[in-house]
DNA sequence: CTATTATTATGCGATTCGGTATAAAAATAC
DNA sequence: GTATTTTTATACCGAATCGCATAATAATAG
């Protein structure tokens, strides 16, 4: 397998975009300069302009990064048979060790730093708000599957408030509050939301 | 009451701090350069830094100055002899006025902007902290003053719930979310977080 | 070998960045 | 009036910004 005509290239490109996904991650899209990426990837500014485009191009490639990494530690975390109560603790723990990284409280680089962007990046603000509703559609699969029987209108208010939860979490987990109470927080809103969609009675007048 | 002794400042320090407040509002900290702010208020760039200090002060400012403008919005729109849903779903109306603005979706301006900066600015990480905890002790207090009767626990799990649909109602504001699905979804949570704490009796005013 | 193609390396270039030094202006104190 | 104090205005600083133009390098194609 031939790679084509002309120089070779000295980098790996998973390894590059993961660089340059933590970079973005720790610092935001605009606090990182193209000289912080080229340091992080040991790339030079003209190659990673030649591979991955501007710096907004590589910021909006970090996103899906991101969640790609996102969906990969979810991937097996979740027992299949598990009560609700039980999926969304295992959800929001798995995410919480994704969201707290060695060198401190990162939370989610797409809800936490893409977030102060949107008003000013049109690209990144639509990319934010197509992954705010994945994250919904995945909360409501979630629960349907683990749920045992819900009225609809149950079913999406739990599924608004665990992506809330989720939301909340990462905010947290940045701001630097402490493992153990963010533990705390994510059991109790687990044990919250699950109760909203296993209590037989306490039936509401839809709206 | 004489101005004292120099010569008298031209601007008023309070719309000045507004106009500041609105650019880090808009744009984040990092993106809002100084030039921005003397723009925006009128003032040139010395005169910014004698009043109110450099770029990381103004910022710290304006999240203290949005923090009270918040509490403003609260005031008096919460009926003290509501429901817990209605209380909840009061306090979530209001809080989206806040985060809709006329040039667009612009949620919190701590939830939503000072998050990306906190790994790099320890002072905006604790003061973001702050109000983090800030916000779940008023919803604890909303909640235990409006609830007929709940366990010490369901109602931290309600005021933990309550607090992260705040948060993600910033979020979802400013990514573009359009009124009518935030207003549903303030609604949905609303309903799920009363029902917790509503817990013995299930009748509730339809909505 | 030469030609072609793709990547890397060097360096420029215009602009913007946060901050400040210095001087002009406008008030009070005496 | 003169001296003092505070704010405003102008101009500048060195550093950093994003992007690119150009040249050197390293592979393949023929």
């Amino acid at each position: 397998m031939s790679r084509g005509r002309g120089r070779p290239r000295k980098f790996d490109e998973g390894e590059v975009r993961q660089a340059i996904m933590r970079c973005f991650w720790a610092k935001g899209y605009t606090a990182t300069s193209l000289d912080d990426l080229a340091k992080a990837t040991g790339l030079v500014r003209p190659s990673l302009y030649a591979a991955f485009g501007g710096k907004e191009d590589m910021f909006l490639a970090a996103m899906d990064d991101f969640a790609s990494r996102t969906r990969d530690y979810l991937t097996d975390k979740v027992p299949s048979e598990a009560s609700p109560a039980a999926a969304l603790q295992a959800v929001f723990l798995a995410m919480l060790d994704l969201y707290q990284t060695d060198e401190g409280g990162r939370g989610c680089l797409v809800f936490s730093t893409a977030t102060a962007e949107a008003p000013a990046h049109p690209e990144i603000r639509d990319k934010l708000q197509e992954q705010l509703e994945r994250s919904d559609v995945q909360f409501r699969r979630l629960l349907q599957r683990h749920a045992q029987t819900a009225a609809p209108q149950s079913l999406d208010a739990a599924a608004a408030l665990a992506a809330a939860t989720l939301h909340s979490i990462g905010l947290r987990a940045r701001s630097g509050v402490p493992r153990p109470a963010l533990e705390e927080f994510a059991a109790n809103a687990a044990r919250g939301i699950a109760a909203l969609i296993t209590r037989s009675s306490g039936e509401q007048s839809p709206g």
